[in-house]
DNA sequence: TCAAAAGTGTTTGAACTACACCCATGC
DNA sequence: GCATGGGTGTAGTTCAAACACTTTTGA
């Protein structure tokens, strides 16, 4: 009966899809999420978006962060509040219905991280990775929060230095197609890609190259300090 | 020290801007904004945005409509959530330094009203309105979160119908028009913004004309209804 | 007849698409 | 050489800005 408040995270991290079925390098890269599964009720057994209560000590940003580094052990590199949801019909499975539950408002975020390789090494107890295209069941309304998530990802891609995120600080103009190939889920021509991407001017190249390709060495490029952003647009410190 | 949750809300109407020296009918027009003048601390006597804690028998979006009727008595046109605030610092006068305060979290809400006629009648105690551009000191950091909801509202009439939100249901292009001059602050082709109006398919002649004027008369116009819509993009119902 | 706004047409330039083509490297 | 991706050039299209121009009403 008393106010609750949960944040809770879409992580997104991009890693070779599970249906790559050549066994060359490379492979197509897919968007994966982390779930961890639930071991109470409402929903026990099922996957949802790693989270919990607000914590005393600290802002929702920073516990957005915590659940994060629970979760995969990784810092994000871009994190960004989604939708604070507080409807009357929260918290309740609505397929076992029971008494009436405590009122839960949660403040969900959404994180790109990158894969690092050791990644798997952290990987959390109750913390499974999932590709976005083969998501299992999930509680509460999970999957459309996840939708949400990527329909903001996917539109932001197009108009912000958001796939910095996904890359190391050196990177080939092949590679940050590659990322927006993947979120967009379609073909872009290298040739226009690479004309818009120099022509925004929000990249810039390092003067070195890729080598060890067995063809033309790309050149190496990077972002320019002022397009990049752990924060998003512009939401204020605080407020009352 | 508990948790405390409060729901506030940037209500926008449009009216005939103060600055309006000549005494002719139309008048250039602006964008106005009630506030509340606060009458316990922190920030006594400042003007803020209206709002108040979250209740027991309401989700978010309703304790946002509930804020915004007290302090304008009208039904929001357009509703949709800003963002959620929850910082350390929060709920705390920064010129005063006092004990530790309670812990607030507050999700904010922006909203566009059609400004009526009898709007002033229902003017409530404490309640004031102020264009944009002369706003008074206000307590928190609310001029930022209005600041916020300003950039919002300038972005989002580029793609998305939401003048709707600002007129009657019919209107003529002349009228749309000066509602996105008014928002944007720049004037407009007229010639331009008819085609690209029309051309977005999102609006349609009634067929009848407004008379009157001493000019030709000008096509009435409505929002198709397919293109209306009183919440936003596509935020789900529920999580956790 | 004139002022004023409605409404139409036309020119220009920017930006994106599609695709042809050359370049540089490993094998 | 030749395959492969890096990188450049270019014609066609779409779209919006700028602005000249015609139309229709009230006064």
């Amino acid at each position: 009966m008393a106010l609750q408040l949960a944040v809770s995270s879409v992580i997104l991290a991009l890693r070779p899809s599970p249906d790559d079925d050549g066994d060359d390098g490379g492979g197509v890269l897919g968007l994966w999420i982390p779930l961890v599964r639930r071991i109470r009720e409402p929903y026990e057994g099922r996957w949802a978006l790693p989270g919990g209560p607000l914590g005393e000590g600290c802002g929702l940003e920073q516990a957005a962060r915590n659940a994060l580094t629970t979760s995969t052990g990784l810092d994000p590199a871009y994190l960004e509040q989604l939708y604070a949801f507080g409807g009357l019909d929260r918290s309740r499975d609505r397929e076992n219905e029971g008494p009436d539950p405590d009122r839960v408002v949660s403040i969900v975020y959404w994180a790109l991280v990158r894969a690092e390789e050791d990644q798997a090494a952290v990987r959390a107890h109750n913390v499974e990775w999932f590709p976005v295209d083969a998501l299992p069941d999930l509680a509460f309304d999970h999957i459309q929060v996840i939708d949400y998530a990527l329909a903001r990802l996917r539109a932001k891609i197009l108009y912000s230095p958001i796939a910095h995120a996904f890359l190391p600080t050196e990177f080939t103009l092949a590679e940050l197609r590659a990322v927006h190939e993947a979120v967009l889920g379609r073909e872009l021509d290298p040739a226009n890609f690479r004309r818009q991407t120099l022509a925004s001017g929000g990249v810039e190249p390092t003067g070195r190259r890729l080598e060890g390709t067995n063809h033309r060495p790309p050149s190496l490029y990077r972002y320019r300090a002022e397009s990049v952003a752990t924060s998003p647009t512009p939401p204020p410190r605080s407020a009352s």
